[in-house]
DNA sequence: GGTCGCGATCAGTTAAACTGATCGAATGAT
DNA sequence: ATCATTCGATCAGTTTAACTGATCGCGACC
């Protein structure tokens, strides 16, 4: 029968990719990990690691074991805490990550009133992009997560919170008289400034403009290459830009309050359907404190002001 | 940190609600189990057993762990099979399981089959109740069954195999003359013959009438309680209850060619929408053999030369 | 060609787990 | 009440597994 502690060594060593970090991460000598990983490679009757000189490797039975060994090792870790904290609500330190284009703008008045309501939490946070988030969150190095929905994985559990519209943010000067809302397909893609490479909010901003185009009648060959301008790395930046003339960007509601101080900087609305994004909270499914992530879930949508999400908005959101 | 050892004696107490019988089960002696189920209990800082006298009894949170325990326990063994079967299809032993409504007409036609086209598998077969072969598979001890879906429990997955229509039996006498259709509404409930409680089928049915008869005005006291006649244990004895007259049935079509070789009784037709059961195969989310049973269910819609279920019967079956 | 980094290997030690025997509380029959 | 029985806890001693520190051997790189 193989070991939790072969599982956690051999996460280790798949994340350090190198024996003796691994073994220092666990505590062990190298010696000790190393025996550990062979004979987990015994018992399962199939090599794992490619011992490579220089660098090692992971076979393909091996990638797919670490994978399945995060799992368990998470959902290890989930039923040690359930049976701890079972009856208390927020308390001890919770791991949140959130997203960049949330946090900024979350956070700040998120934080005092979770303060004020769970004296008892202590928050540990996280700021960086969905895939990191996501990875982090499935190897059980946070408990929570807060970024825009859907998340396609089986292994992990999503409470929809609030809808994110967005508008457009267009240089004063170019912007028309009147607050009349704006059609999206009147956004030419190619002078839409973008954060870089990674953000889901760039994706969604071009998905959005790339169907209302298609929509339109434009063909797709003229919106589906990448703009000119990319990797702003935060929509401060991005605003920056606008606001000296380099072009238009699509701007979450949730930052306008924060962002758009700058007189050069126009907001419109889109005419319905609005485009959005959902926000909401995602954690692993095995993770003891589901009730927790509610309250949270509560807290922040009471401190943002914010309508909260309609139960169905997950499978509308599936559906379109 | 906990071990999986741990969690293995745990499930065995779990199941055994004995120390002494869960011990031999474990291939260990007592004091063994007994120190590292302690050992367990001082880990997570909560008491999971009360050893009561002559009765070893589960807290809450004891309950609640034993259930973590065994999905952690069948990922752990998941995790070694998807390494070792890598590759090779439908070889080794498969455990598979199924209703007794299905079984007995579906097996004879399937396992010749199966045997001509992997010779390398062997099959071993369990029939019980839905709940029971649920229940069975998350623990690990089944690695796939055959059943009517839905199946709601986020560890598992399910594949639609065909569908199941219902008909009509009746004694021969009272069958009206010709072949039209049946409406499902003329059917009385309280001179429906079923199996007795735990199958499935039976609710099936029930439900069925139910419905209909909602539809149609009926109200909902004079249909909600269970009928007279309650608790065949077979589709064999119903359909001999209603040869002798005693009422009528609903039969899978499945079932048919079998059981209705009894000339005093006739099957009808529904009219559309016929009601039917959708059959699928259903495993564990983290089973490693998901290629094994995409092969087996082919292998069974092959055998039966039904109609494959459409790709969406899952989810019209969901929204209905 | 030396040396540096890294993992494997080995011998000896430490720690964990297990066994067999025994204990003690609760139960139920006499 | 008494006594046998059952069952889990406890204990001492043994076995087994895991770990350490030292060493080896092999590519890589200067």
């Amino acid at each position: 029968m193989i070991t939790l502690k072969q599982l956690r060594y051999l996460s280790a060593l798949a994340r350090l990719r190198h024996f003796g970090r691994a073994a220092q991460d666990c505590a062990v000598t190298q010696p000790a990990l190393s025996m550990q990983i062979r004979e987990l490679e015994r018992e399962i009757g199939v090599d794992l690691v490619e011992r490579r000189p220089g660098e090692v490797g992971f076979t393909e039975a091996g990638r797919e074991v670490v994978e399945r060994a995060d799992l368990i090792l998470a959902a290890a870790r989930d039923l040690v805490e359930v049976a701890r904290h079972r009856g208390r609500p927020l308390s001890g330190a919770l791991r949140f990550g959130v997203i960049p284009t949330i946090a900024p703008y979350v956070l700040p008045r998120v934080l005092p009133a979770l303060q004020q309501r769970y004296p008892e939490l202590t928050l540990d946070m996280r700021e960086t992009q969905t895939h990191v988030l996501l990875d982090e969150l499935s190897r059980g190095q946070l408990d929570v997560v807060m970024l825009a929905l859907p998340v396609d994985n089986p292994d992990l559990q999503a409470k929809p919170l609030f809808e994110d519209r967005f508008l457009l943010a267009l240089p004063a000067k170019r912007a028309p008289r009147g607050d009349a809302p704006v059609s999206p397909r009147d956004v030419d893609p190619s002078e839409l400034i973008l954060l870089e490479e990674g953000h889901c909010l760039r994706d969604q901003a071009l998905a959005f403009c790339a169907v209302s185009r298609r929509d339109a009648g434009v063909p797709m060959s003229s919106v589906s290459a990448t703009p000119a301008r990319l990797g702003a790395t935060s929509l401060a930046t991005v605003t920056q830009m606008v606001a000296n003339g380099y072009g238009v960007t699509l701007m979450p509601e949730i930052a306008v309050d924060v962002e758009l101080r700058d007189e050069r900087v126009r907001v419109m609305r889109f005419s319905a359907p609005e485009p959005a994004r959902l926000i909401g909270l995602v954690w692993r499914r095995t993770s003891p404190r589901v009730a927790d992530f509610m309250a949270l879930g509560d807290v922040i949508v009471d401190a943002l002001g914010v309508a909260p999400a309609a139960p169905d908005a997950l499978r509308r959101l599936a559906a379109s």
